[in-house]
RNA sequence: GGAGAGGUUCCCGAGUGGCCAAAGGGAACAGACUGUAAAUCUGUCGGCUUAUGCCUUCGGAGGUUCGAAUCCUCCCCUCUCCA
């Protein structure tokens, strides 16, 4: 069943990843002739799956169609002990339901990419779970804190003289003893879990098997183009934002990072990616822009989200679905700042303020300067900001 | 266990009794310019249907004072050094 030949299977593989641990470590894999067991952990925490995570499920979908086994994991055991790396902030810990639900969300929308029937998902409480204290205490025993602190971010935390707590050195730990659980053959993960993947190596030596293949992808930036993709930062495109959303997203990023964006996730070929490069920054854009709502959704809906997105921003024309607040006037005139604000489409009459204050507010076409502007029972188009536009009517 | 440093608004970071809703920078948002790009310039940047007004905010709880982010007490948390 895995019949391609080595050479061709090893280049397919290494194609857009940024490292390979070690190819000679794969090639033996490979020669085997057996379908792998290829490992990618997710984290149930947030519920979305965007543009980020599809660089890595795409390479899982490439192992897919080479043969090999792809094991979704869902690191809900770790996910329910609430991972407070990063800053000061403790994040929240879910539930089971919570867990749950987000991990639902995430197949839904995972499996618009992976081949559903050659996926297998576990969720790693299924191990850890039965985990015991002296169970955790001898997986400890296995690794040093100095090669913990070997890791990029503990290393700047402590050098900084930031906060590491203790149970953030099992995190490692729980997830390579994952792949001991699985017996991985690969394990896929960004490039800032390379420490993870290979801590998953040591372990599985420890217990005796064959140490994985570990392959790193490049991390995308978010839409903001200085951090990683994150849902918490919203900076991100989701596989479920709605055409005209991705378009818009797409379009509002900066020349520079489209032509990364073409490379991660617009599945072009270096050659081509030099005719992007010659074409008007704008058109590229549009054409990534169709190309990934093509993706997710279909032609149609590329070009319906074009057209939309061309008449509201270059014809400046009035979209013809948006936002309606039904307000029910108590006075004959009434501040609009606190209409908008009262229905929940700004975050207060103050942001509304400001928005009038800075010229970035219009009434039916007209720009608006006055703060107090008021108006009486009717029927309003009001458009706030660049893009959002909202339909007041009397009730 | 002992000694010291520190916890400020989204982030970094100033502020040591009234002029503090709190300097400065970053982020963000808006305007101009554009291609909903970048860069640049400008404005805004706690809330209240704008009010020389009120409310909430400087780790938490109390206290001193006409008045506290600033002083006192207790508590919580982080870091460093010693043991």
């Amino acid at each position: 069943m895995v019949s391609m030949n080595i050479d061709k299977q090893i280049e397919i593989i290494r194609h857009g990843a940024v490292e390979v641990i070690s190819e000679d470590i794969l090639r033996e894999k490979l020669e085997k002739g057996k379908p792998l067991t290829v490992k990618a952990g997710f984290d149930p925490t947030a519920p979305d799956i965007h543009l980020g995570h599809t660089v890595l499920i795409h390479k899982l979908r490439q192992f897919q169609e080479l043969g090999h086994n792809v094991i979704f994991l869902i690191g809900d055991f770790t996910a329910m002990i609430g991972d407070p790396a990063g800053k000061s902030e403790t994040r929240p810990q879910l539930t089971k339901e919570e867990i749950k639900a987000n991990s639902k969300t995430y197949q839904e929308q995972v499996f618009k990419i992976l081949d559903k029937e050659k996926t297998k998902v576990v969720f790693n409480s299924e191990w850890m779970d039965k985990f015991t204290g002296a169970d955790m205490i001898k997986l400890a025993s296995q690794y040093t804190v100095a090669r913990m602190l070997e890791r990029d971010d503990f290393h700047k935390r402590y050098k900084k003289q930031r906060p590491i707590a203790v149970h953030e050195f099992l995190y490692p730990l729980i997830q390579g003893y994952d792949s001991v659980a699985l017996k991985a053959d690969i394990e896929i993960g960004g490039t800032d879990q390379k420490f993870n993947l290979l801590v998953g190596r040591e372990l599985q030596k420890e217990a005796g098997q064959k140490p994985q293949a570990v392959i790193t992808m490049p991390l995308l930036e978010g839409t903001d183009g200085v951090n990683k993709m994150s849902k918490s930062l919203n900076n991100y495109i989701g596989v479920d934002d709605p055409p005209k959303e991705m378009v818009g997203k797409v379009m509002s990023i900066s020349d520079e990072l489209m032509l990364r964006y073409y490379e991660l996730v617009g599945g072009v070929t270096p050659e081509e990616l030099e005719g992007v490069k010659a074409m008007h920054p704008r058109q590229a854009k549009m054409e990534l822009a169709k190309k990934i709502v093509t993706r997710f959704y279909d032609d149609s809906a590329a070009n319906d989200a074009e057209v939309s997105f061309n008449a509201q921003f270059r014809k400046k024309q009035v979209p013809d679905d948006m936002e309606i607040i039904k307000h029910k006037w108590e006075k004959d005139m009434e501040p609009l700042a606190g209409i908008i604000a009262r229905h929940g489409a700004a975050k207060s009459a103050s942001e509304v303020r400001r928005l009038i204050k800075g010229g970035g507010l219009s009434v039916d076409g007209k720009k608006i300067t006055d703060e107090k502007f008021s108006i009486k029972a009717g029927e309003y188009v009001v458009k706030l900001g660049k893009k959002k536009y909202v339909r007041v009517v009397s009730v």
